[in-house]
RNA sequence: GCGCCGGUCGGAUAGCGGCUAUUCCAGGUGACUGUAAAUCACCCGCCUUCGGGCAUCGUUGGUUCGAGUCCAACCCGGCGCA
């Protein structure tokens, strides 16, 4: 019996707060276990946002594959149900190589969504009833849901109007929401956070800002406008369209990062290190 | 010095004499099943056995059954006139 047999393949998994080094980890990694690189950025997904995501340029790939970067197109949204099939075949490709997956990124929901396997009710999103229902007062559509799905409108947050319309969604195409389910992927997942002080953080999150405006991120904003990207689709990711200011970016970014954090510390697997930059 | 206006939580703000002082921002804790830098909940004067208890609207008095609210004086800030 060989003893490939027992092995199960490793996928590590490079996660925690912006702007704590993780992009250059995951290339240094790469280099030691022959790796390539899967984002698991929501926002980096997309093309034509660099600077404002701080994406990682070409030059500092330094030659290691990065996949799902610029996948996307910022016009249009994309959902993590799409993010996590794309991810699931990319490791698989990734491995069938013979290379090692490191999945790097802040997005806590992408992540989970691969790590834990999450199976996503096979309903679509349906604009035009989102947009219909987005007048609803919540109440209102707790009461739809109700009709539609007692069961689900009993555990479900009342005033969330964003699930209680994705909540209606579903029900409307399947009868009623699905119970959670959990399909497990065959790797192990090795999990490790990055973690910077807050002091720290705040220093390096205010020199990455500052860095943005130089780099021309008004000028990026401008460019995406240009091409079609409403107002509003900015806002939703992320962006000022009118006069985003440094400090504002630095505040919204410093937020950013704690809601990132309250994510982060529920899963006990991660191994948290301090990088000392 | 005179006149006018104002002083309410870290900041901003609401509060025609009546239960528990409003809302927004900032801050904190948390939730998270196809929008996730999204969305949502709770806390945000002090104490608490988490049920509540005690404070508090510049200060000091007063009117009143009852005052952030009315009156007086004073303190502070802004504007105007000297």
């Amino acid at each position: 019996m060989s003893k490939r047999h027992f092995d199960i393949q490793k996928v590590i998994i490079i996660l925690g707060q912006t702007a704590t080094g993780k992009s250059a980890l995951a290339i240094k990694i790469a280099k030691k276990v022959n790796g390539e690189v899967i984002s698991a950025d929501s926002r980096q997904i997309y093309k034509g946002l660099d600077i404002g995501t701080g994406k990682i340029s070409k030059r500092e790939m330094k030659g290691i594959p990065h996949h799902l970067l610029d996948v996307a197109n910022p016009k249009h949204k994309f959902s993590v149900a799409e993010f996590q099939q794309l991810a699931i075949s990319a490791i698989a490709e990734i491995i069938s190589r013979g290379k090692t997956p490191i999945i790097c990124g802040g997005t806590g929901f992408y992540i989970d969504a691969i790590t834990k396997g999450i199976v996503f009710p096979e309903v679509p999103p349906n604009y035009p009833l989102r947009k219909k229902l987005a007048f609803a007062s919540d109440r209102a559509l707790m009461l739809k849901l109700q009709k539609l799905d007692p069961e689900r409108a009993k555990n479900i947050d009342p005033k969330n109007k964003h699930r209680l319309i994705r909540a209606i969604e579903i029900a409307k195409t399947l009868g009623k929401v699905p119970k959670i389910k959990v399909k497990t992927l065959p790797y192990k997942f090795m999990k490790i956070g990055l973690y910077l002080p807050p002091e720290k953080l705040k220093k390096k999150v205010g020199q990455r800002v500052k860095k943005m405006f130089k780099n021309g991120l008004l000028k990026e904003i401008k460019k995406l406008k240009k091409s079609g990207v409403s107002d509003q689709r900015l806002k939703e990711l992320g962006f000022e369209y009118d006069y985003p200011t440094p400090e504002k970016v630095i505040k919204e970014t410093l937020q950013y990062a704690k809601r990132q954090t309250a994510w982060f510390k529920r899963d006990k697997e991660i191994k948290w290190f301090e990088l000392y930059i």
